[in-house]
DNA sequence: TTTCAAAGTTAAGACTAAGTTAATTCAAAT
DNA sequence: ATTTGAATTAACTTAGTCTTAACTTTGAAA
């Protein structure tokens, strides 16, 4: 899951911090969205079910804490992660918005690079709890383990490059079943990232040196599968 | 330390129990929070890491017993410190709340000062045993001791700058992990802080430097792990 | 069986991540 | 104010991963 496929709602009710930050986003390639109430916010969140929600506290028609309530209330949207701007010093709002179900809050003036670095370890947070993945990969004469990195086949234990590991991982985790190129692209490269025709079977041809010839199986105009033969 | 600094969970049905005893533990000082059910307060807990938690046992949705449990399995918050409140002559519940890992239990009706000493005795004591808590990872040739935030290796023993010690540390508490550059970041530097592309490595130089080359092993285009090759 | 797009192969070169070193900034202690 | 050591940055080097390009082989459809 890319950045691209993440959609971020910001609301603030200043024109000017919704295109400072809204732009700082995007160069990040996340999805923007944007409301100026706490009312259009909800509207707005109910239809496009962001991932996070980046709101200021202190808005007219409906301020953010009110307006967090409502969505955490909301079943429909209540599991995305909000995030509150607010301006120094307002101490109480602190307490305040965790109360109503904030994940985190920063302060005003923003600096956009620590925007950007809480808006990433909020939702690696959230998305690593939400799925809790799969790290090892076990077969006969091969294991696959993601959280150390390293791979033993052949009896001996080793480490690979990193397109190789998750071209691997991505294979081995779907054994017998085909993944198409097209997926391998978008998961191992990720959305928006060009390369060559040739550069799938490249690493395919190194991993069939490295791991064995019979695990990798083209299917020709499709893409790869993984087989345990043995 | 002082109560400001404290963060009390108060999970109960009951409007106004949560109000009464909110408004004695706030008069004492504690930042308090509070929550309806179990459920609620899991996530809550999550959020706000919250020194002590005071949790009703019956309760709607999720029982107290079941969330403490919950709570203890999760590694973020499970040395928070959980006081049962019950009502009297419930005797099982006792026996269920401690084997569910809660600290303490107080009977309803609730005397404020005896569940405001309760609270003091609790934190008191935990507070204690958190800073003499030996949190120190053995290795052959290699100790760390963050009581102390000494170490020994080489037969030598000497102590490390903060963050390099946080770093020894944070890889050494996951031996053979690989952890990612974003976590190590996020774990040392906090989310929100923003350092140079070259900050770890030069960590890493000097770990190496003092630790020995061995015991850090790059994993290219992802993180570290520590690792004990001999 | 012929044809041709798709996949395989190879080696070279581009590119990126990490390593290194020294200098600079910063904060705490004197 | 001065010193000291930690933390960070900057500038450069090194390592090795990744991609490309050019060419060959394969296998399915006509």
């Amino acid at each position: 899951m890319g950045p691209r496929d993440i959609k971020i709602l910001l609301v603030d009710d200043e024109p000017d911090v919704i295109e400072i930050i809204s732009y700082n986003l995007k160069q990040e390639g996340y999805n923007v969205f944007s409301a100026f109430n706490g009312k259009l916010a909800i509207d707005k969140a109910r239809k496009i079910k962001p991932h996070l929600i980046i709101m200021d506290v202190m808005m007219p028609v409906m301020d953010g804490i009110e307006s967090c309530e409502i969505i955490r209330n909301d079943k429909n949207i209540s599991d995305v992660v909000i995030m509150f701007l607010t301006a120094r010093g307002e101490d109480y709002s602190q307490v305040a918005a965790f109360e109503a179900g904030a994940d985190d809050y920063v302060t005003k003036p923003i600096k956009p690079k620590i925007l950007i670095s809480k808006v990433k370890a909020l939702l690696r947070r959230r998305i690593n709890s939400e799925k809790q993945r799969i790290e090892k990969l076990e077969f006969d004469d091969l294991v696959i383990d993601k959280s150390e990195y390293k791979i033993i086949a052949k009896s001996k234990s080793f480490s690979l490059p990193r397109k190789e590991f998750e071209l691997l991982f991505l294979l081995a985790s779907k054994p017998g079943k085909v993944i198409r190129r097209d997926q391998i692209m978008e998961e191992v490269w990720g959305s928006g990232v060009i390369v060559g025709d040739r550069t799938i079977d490249v690493h395919i041809r190194r991993l069939r040196e490295k791991i064995g010839e019979d695990f990798f199986q083209t299917v020709k105009g499709v893409g790869y599968k993984f087989a345990i033969t043995s």
